[in-house]
DNA sequence: TGAGTTACAATG
DNA sequence: ATTGTAACTCAC
């Protein structure tokens, strides 16, 4: 009988197993699943991973290592987190070590690091070339360096093999070290000591300052900023440093009185977070349509585990939200409000602010690392939060008393994780999270996916309809504009239709706003030479480069790689190069010659970058500062503006015509969503949609504001085509340096799938897009019918993929899973 | 001949 | 992913 313990360890690393560590003896008590832990791994690195489970089971086929550390006194992930790690490395067809890496905030998980050392003993005798030279020099002086730095100073992408040379040669070492990247924030505090509470010590005290008169000063702000010389404020604390700002103080004088013992110094750690509000005002009182819909909601939820809320913007969702956060909020439940962006989040925030004060955390990527972990640890900890507004990965919190998830724009295909693995669906995660907890799932939207509202209709999810506009706003009035006649009459001015700009114009003159959407970024303007048709194209991928304006760059769009626009045509060397297409930067510039008074702003990925940005300028939209907004399917996102009167939809086809089984459903939600933006108080907006195929069936159920039949056309389609709800896919990626390789691997796939999944396999071909980075791709579509086993699948299917990358040859050969891909 | 590149196996 | 090693290539 072996009394040794071992611990299986999730690592960062992308192999599809854990890893067994033995626990030394001491700690055997003291280890937990759950817990961080510090492990060596190949010959000097070391990670830090998560224990995934304890067992007595002596590994026979290797020795094991022992664990070197643990960093938690109590997990960081509790059991159902690790369940739910499990299903989603089980589903998606992936490793539990890269769910930990979406999972956890970096500031969370240790980084190692690679440091070199100078080897004082070092005698010179070997010849050194000039970079190492250099590096020696370098470390010479300073002893010690990372990696990073030799890279700097010698210039060079890789300095490893310069490094290795010295180290063949014994002039320097190197060493490992694991650092806590998360640092909590602090402040230092300044009390008076104990002992100065006497009235005749303190009586002192001030005589003997008599001769330092900026450290007497200083004492006496202090006793000004605590209220006074009076025993009662004698236990409270000052900031150190706005001490030092009001007395003018410098940091030694202030340190010269703790060095005398007069002060205490205290450091606390203080949250990055914003906890001011602790108000819990602003319930508003639902008005009786609201108040149906509540209770339908709550009647549903006692059948069924998730509910479509399925209300037309501006119908007053969120206030019912509210109402259902309150709930489990007295029950004692923790409630998850999911949003599909951060453009949503500023508005949404400040609202459930109001109503929620501190007991609300917010939760997305471009929070600094650091206010990640407070949140976690918040939630970790049982503290202030029992509402967490997040993105995608806020599913990943250590909750462990959901009672109520709440999918907001439910439709929203930001939803679903593309790369890197895993490449997880965060609504249909989230209904399998709330299941493990016996939570109820809330989905709301104004244009639900034909996915989920099958679901209402076979009787999965309730459903719970709410078609009337808050306080009496009334639907916008839809139009469309055939853009081919008017080009054919010469009415066009540029891109747009004498319609929108006559409406525009009306709108201006009346102090109201416009919109302007066009879709997608990569419909963007491009160079090309007028006699021979030559495009430039990124050398790296399969695209041609988008020109940007204000930069004067052409920029690849999928790898961010930018070059100088060359000169002249490199096929045919005519300095006649010409830029084509129209993105939102020449929609602006468009609409400044026709409106030249208007004040215009442009929304895309280039202007608002950070969050910051993306709030600016939906505030000073707010603020009535801008007239007309440009922008891409960012606009589309849930932004309540009340100004608004025009919507212009300036290339209605450019969605329609893409080709891919959903575009006719993001078209409808896209056009249904901005659309959506249009419309006041007491007056119907306006939405212009400019298109050559005024009947095409999608645009005549936008105008007709039209779901259900959109969704039946739709539904029929999928069924047809086989496609999702009826069909279920899998997209596999096969990857490879070089094209032959790539093709020849991914034929070999493809037949040997074909072997087993016969006619539901489609494919191998390349996409549109066949090279990014370097990397030559070809794509495999499984078509798998409702009623096969997808476990069984997917296990056949992974060992598919193993007998292609071990086939030689192929051993360089990359395949990845995407499972119910958008 | 040896530095530089590429392919591959192992990681507990 | 990362790292070490074996096999291989290419210019001198």
């Amino acid at each position: 009988m072996d009394s040794t313990f071992y611990a299986d360890i999730i690592l960062p690393v992308p192999l599809p197993r854990l890893f067994t560590y033995q626990i030394p003896e001491e700690w055997t008590s003291a280890i937990v699943p759950g817990m961080r832990v510090v492990v060596p791994f190949g010959n000097k690195k070391y990670y830090s991973g998560v224990v995934y489970s304890l067992h007595d089971q002596k590994p026979e086929a290797y020795e094991t290592k022992e664990i070197i550390s643990i960093l938690d006194k109590q997990p960081v992930v509790n059991e159902v987190q690790l369940n739910f790690w499990r299903w989603i490395a089980d589903y998606y067809m992936c490793t539990l070590g890269e769910v930990y890496k979406a999972a956890l905030p970096s500031g969370l998980k240790l980084e190692s690091q690679t440091k070199v050392h100078y080897n004082a003993d070092w005698l010179s005798g070997a010849k050194l070339n000039a970079k190492e030279t250099i590096v020696l020099d370098y470390l010479a002086e300073k002893k010690t360096a990372s990696i990073q730095d030799l890279n700097n100073i010698t210039e060079m992408k890789n300095s490893l093999p310069v490094i290795k040379s010295l180290l063949d040669k014994q002039a320097v070492f190197v060493s490992e070290r694991l650092k806590d990247s998360y640092k909590p924030k602090t402040k230092k505090v300044l009390q008076l000591a104990p002992e100065y509470s006497h009235e005749q010590k303190l009586q002192n005290a001030f005589t003997e300052l008599s001769r330092a008169k900026k450290q007497l000063n200083a004492l006496m702000v202090f006793f000004t900023m605590i209220g006074g010389a009076h025993k009662n404020n004698y236990a409270k604390t000052i900031d150190k440093n706005e001490l030092k700002k009001k007395s003018g103080a410098s940091t030694t004088v202030l340190n010269e009185l703790i060095s005398k013992g007069l002060f205490i110094e205290i450091e606390t750690t203080i949250s990055r977070l914003d906890t001011d509000a602790t108000s819990t005002k602003g319930m508003h009182n639902l008005n009786p349509i609201q108040q149906k819909a509540r209770q339908q909601i709550q009647q549903q939820f006692a059948l069924k585990d998730a509910v479509l809320l399925h209300g037309v913007t501006s119908s007053g969702k969120t206030e019912i939200y509210i109402q259902l956060i309150q709930e489990q909020i007295k029950q004692g439940k923790q409630v998850l409000y999911l949003l599909p962006e951060i453009a949503l989040t500023t508005q949404i925030t400040s609202r459930l602010k109001l109503v929620f004060g501190n007991q609300i955390g917010i939760y997305h990527s471009k929070y600094s690392d650091a206010e990640r972990v407070e949140v976690w640890n918040d939630i970790l900890n049982k503290e202030n939060y029992k509402v967490v507004i997040g993105v995608r990965s806020s599913i990943f919190l250590p909750f462990d008393n959901l009672g109520l998830i709440i999918i907001d724009e439910e439709h929203e295909n930001t939803y679903k994780q593309f790369d890197p693995a895993p490449r997880y669906h965060a609504r249909d995660a989230a209904l399998v999270l709330a299941h493990m907890h016996k939570a109820k799932v809330l989905l709301g939207t104004a244009t639900p996916s034909i996915e989920t509202y099958r679901n209402t209709q076979v009787g999965k999810y309730g459903l719970v309809e709410l078609f009337e506009r808050f306080e009496g706003i009334k639907m916008p009035r839809i139009q469309t504009v055939n853009v081919r006649e008017e080009k054919r009459k010469k009415k066009m001015s540029s891109d747009f239709s004498p319609l929108l700009v006559e409406e525009v114009g009306r709108a201006l003159e009346n102090g109201e706003q416009a919109i302007l959407f066009q879709n997608r970024r990569g419909f963007s303007p491009y160079l090309e030479c007028a006699q021979c048709s030559w495009v430039p194209k990124c050398k790296y991928c399969d695209v041609s480069l988008t020109y940007h304006k204000h930069i004067n760059q052409l920029v690849c769009h999928y790898c961010g790689h930018s070059n100088y626009l060359p000169r002249t045509c490199s096929a045919c060397e005519s300095p006649a190069l010409h830029t084509k297409g129209f993105g939102t930067e020449k929609i602006e510039e468009d609409i400044r010659i026709i409106f030249p008074e208007a004040k215009v702003v442009r929304m895309d990925l280039d202007t608002s970058r950070t969050r910051k940005s993306h709030e600016n300028i939906i505030r000073s939209f707010e603020r009535s500062e801008v007239d007309i907004l440009i922008g891409t399917q960012m606009i589309s996102k849930g932004l309540d503006f009340d100004k608004v009167s025009v919507v212009g939809i300036l290339n209605a086809d450019s969605m329609l015509n893409y080709p891919d089984f959903r575009a006719f459903e993001r078209s409808f939600q896209m056009m249904a969503q901005v659309g959506g933006r249009a419309g006041r108080k007491n007056k119907q907006g306006t939405v212009i949609i400019q298109t050559a195929n005024p009947d095409n069936p999608v645009i005549l159920d936008v105008v007709n504001n039209n779901f259900k039949n959109h969704y039946q056309n739709e539904l029929a389609e999928r069924e047809t085509y086989k496609y999702p709800p009826f069909y279920r896919l899998i997209y596999l990626t096969i990857k490879h340096k070089n094209a032959n390789i790539a093709n020849q691997a991914a034929d070999y796939f493809g037949q040997y799938l074909r072997g087993i999944f016969n006619e539901r396999v489609v494919g191998p071909q390349a996409p549109p897009i066949s090279k990014i980075q370097n990397w030559h791709i070809r794509k495999v579509m499984l078509k798998l019918e409702s009623g096969v086993s997808l476990p069984k699948i997917k296990t056949m299917l992974r060992s598919a993929i193993d007998t292609v990358v071990s086939h030689p040859g192929f051993k360089a050969v990359v395949i990845q899973a995407d499972v119910d891909p958008m």
